[in-house]
DNA sequence: GTCTATATCTCGATAGAC
DNA sequence: GTCTATCGAGATATAGAC
């Protein structure tokens, strides 16, 4: 986790992370956390005050290290189809090692993003880029000035750089939260699961490469 | 809702429908799904026993009516760019019309799709499609069928079409799902939605017609 | 800082009148 | 079938010893 949290701290949020993903906010258990922490009960609550407190404190190193990690590929040299190859390779290893973000994140979104919309100003008042001067807050527009830079350049039509952006998105996302229910109707589906994952950067790739480019008919 | 549950059923199945997409099957509260149909928390019990059950008869619903008519265009007739068209069109459509749908269905998953997995059976066996004697569970396979149909026809490349659907579908759902919190983020885009998600229909279309289309190089 | 024991409270479920 | 009132399980949160 961060560092301006100490070692039982980053355990605790960790756990908390898994049990909120997997049971969302009201679902998840203190003593479930406190278990998958190797913790007493008590010490949640004296170190994070509340159940709502901790979610809290897990959403925002979440979306923070989510986000932010979403965005390097952008800001490296390269042509745009090399760019674009980089994102999609990024995004789909980061879900890949963090099945639970995706589903995390989408919880908050179905709940309305209460904790998102109360704690948007802080996270991007303590979050600036080093580099850019950039908030995390500022992805989507980095992103969207990504695909932007595609159409000037002539690498890409003309489509809206936001129903791209939302289709690259959905198409790595899609693939880690659906998954279990196709497992289950598919029988042999499970075992494919790593060469499915990795086949899936190239196939990504491909389908929006050659489905953006400027055609000439 | 089905023709098998009379006005006050119905009622509460649509109620708890929205209660357990927003805050999912522990945090949603038999007391706002009661308020919701505008009925008492003990009807709720008289009707449907417990909670859980509750949850499953709303499950099976939403099971039904989702992948049911997911399947419509895949049988019509048409070619294979026609029925790709119409299959994105209705499935835009779809989530348009019920947003809670995806996500309820989303957290089903998260939790590990227990009841699902507890109920499939039951569902296939009382819902055989009158024309093919197809089950909705047949769905996955119906649409890989589709994209392998188009590989044989030669309207596609020779891409793996269980990532095709993947792509196509978390495609679609994306943008529902995420929507909120890019709202959140980007002013403005809240009073575009009704004209992006009506132009999102040709977008994904295109994108998936010409990033499959065979290539010459 | 860490634990055990306990207080407090929310919510699912039921009893019983109408 | 529909409601009010209430019980009881289980969870959050706290008190207080160490």
């Amino acid at each position: 986790m961060s560092t301006q949290f100490n070692e039982t701290e980053q355990a605790i949020l960790a756990a908390a992370l898994e049990e909120f993903s997997k049971h969302g906010r009201q679902g998840a258990r203190m003593q479930d956390i406190a278990d998958r922490a190797g913790l007493n009960k008590a010490l949640l609550h004296y170190y994070f005050r509340s159940k709502e407190r901790l979610y809290e404190e897990v959403f925002t190193y979440v979306f923070r290290h989510y986000f932010t990690r979403m965005t390097t590929p952008l800001r490296s040299d390269g042509s745009f189809a090399e760019i674009l190859r980089q994102f999609i390779h990024q995004y789909v290893d980061l879900l890949n090692e963090n099945p639970a973000l995706p589903m995390f994140m989408l919880r908050e979104v179905a709940e309305g993003a209460p904790v998102f919309r109360r704690r948007i100003g802080e996270i991007a008042a303590t979050h600036l880029d080093p580099e850019s001067g950039d908030t995390p807050l500022g992805l989507p527009n980095t992103i969207l000035a990504f695909f932007e830079r595609g159409v000037r350049e002539g690498a890409v039509t003309q489509a809206d750089p936001f129903q791209t952006m939302i289709s690259v998105m959905g198409a790595c996302i899609y693939f880690f939260a659906a998954f279990p229910i196709f497992a289950a109707v598919m029988p042999g589906l499970e075992q494919q699961r790593a060469a499915l994952t990795e086949a899936r950067k190239d196939h990504i790739f491909e389908l929006v490469y050659y489905g953006l480019k400027p055609r000439t008919e």
